[in-house]
DNA sequence: ATGGCAATAGAGTATTGA
């Protein structure tokens, strides 16, 4: 079984992207995230009739989250249970046994910004969700876009981003405590080497000059780590026509 | 320091992203 997520940058766009790469991929279940659509326009018919499963959570303009699965899904929940939140970031549903909850985590913007306060609580809350679900299910993987490059090694020019979005001592705290739960960085199971990244900026040619961040993260718990045999960054959609900025990340169990 | 690029809403240009 592989397990993936992939922040597509409108779906509406990418939907003939998504469906290639699932084809040639291999993967069972995608986890998709800046949908950028409303729920009416969630092309659930051609995902049908391809035999994909699907289950979203979308709004107008921004944000929005989906899993697509060749395996049946059960048990969705939209959101953080408890959360005051109009922004849709978040969905979770099991497949196969294991307890899927795929994330847009909030970009911030910059230190000291009102959007930057909202991402720390938003991130308290995904923490209290997580520490409840781990409970709950044996199976357990959280799995979407970060927006946190979780050390210097994940960052093309460390000293360019020092204390800066995506790479402060506050997001990085947080991921910590993430892991904390009991959470592996299943990348950095199978791959310590720098400069391996999921996102690269649309300006600069940045994607050509190997200036990207790795923010796009599947974490497991122990139970899913026992049967987890790679997890590896796809950068070959990056250089489609009209790409997501974003590159796929996919994990492949023996399950 | 600023803008570069892309998507959206909507008809100029503003907002957001990372």
């Amino acid at each position: 079984m592989q397990i993936a997520t992939w922040n597509v940058n409108s779906l509406k766009v990418r939907l003939s992207q998504v469906i290639d790469w699932l084809q040639k991929s291999n993967c069972d279940v995608l986890a998709l995230q800046e949908l950028k659509l409303d729920n009416a326009y969630f092309p659930e018919t051609e995902l049908k009739t391809l035999g994909y499963h699907c289950v979203f959570n979308g709004q107008k303009t921004y944000n929005g989250v989906a899993i697509i699965s060749k395996l049946p899904i059960s048990d969705v929940i939209c959101d953080i249970p408890n959360y005051e939140d109009i922004q849709k970031r978040v969905i979770t549903a099991t497949v196969n046994g294991v307890r899927i909850m795929c994330v847009y985590v909030v970009n911030g913007e910059a230190i000291g910004s009102e959007k930057f306060t909202y991402k720390l609580s938003w991130l308290n809350a995904l923490h209290n969700y997580v520490t409840a679900s781990l409970q709950q299910h044996e199976k357990f993987a959280l799995l979407g876009d970060f927006n946190i490059a979780p050390s210097d090694i994940d960052v093309y020019d460390p000293e360019l981003w020092d204390g800066k979005i995506l790479c402060s001592a506050d997001e990085r705290d947080l991921w910590q405590k993430l892991l904390n739960l009991g959470l592996y960085d299943s990348y950095r199971l199978f791959h310590m080497e720098a400069k391996q990244y999921s996102w690269w900026d649309y300006r600069n040619f940045a994607f050509k000059r190997k200036q990207g961040l790795r923010i796009d993260h599947i974490l497991i718990n122990d139970a899913v780590k026992k049967i987890t045999t790679d997890c590896a960054i796809d950068t070959e959609p990056r250089k489609n026509e009209r790409p997501s900025d974003h590159a796929p990340v996919i994990i492949s169990l023996n399950h």
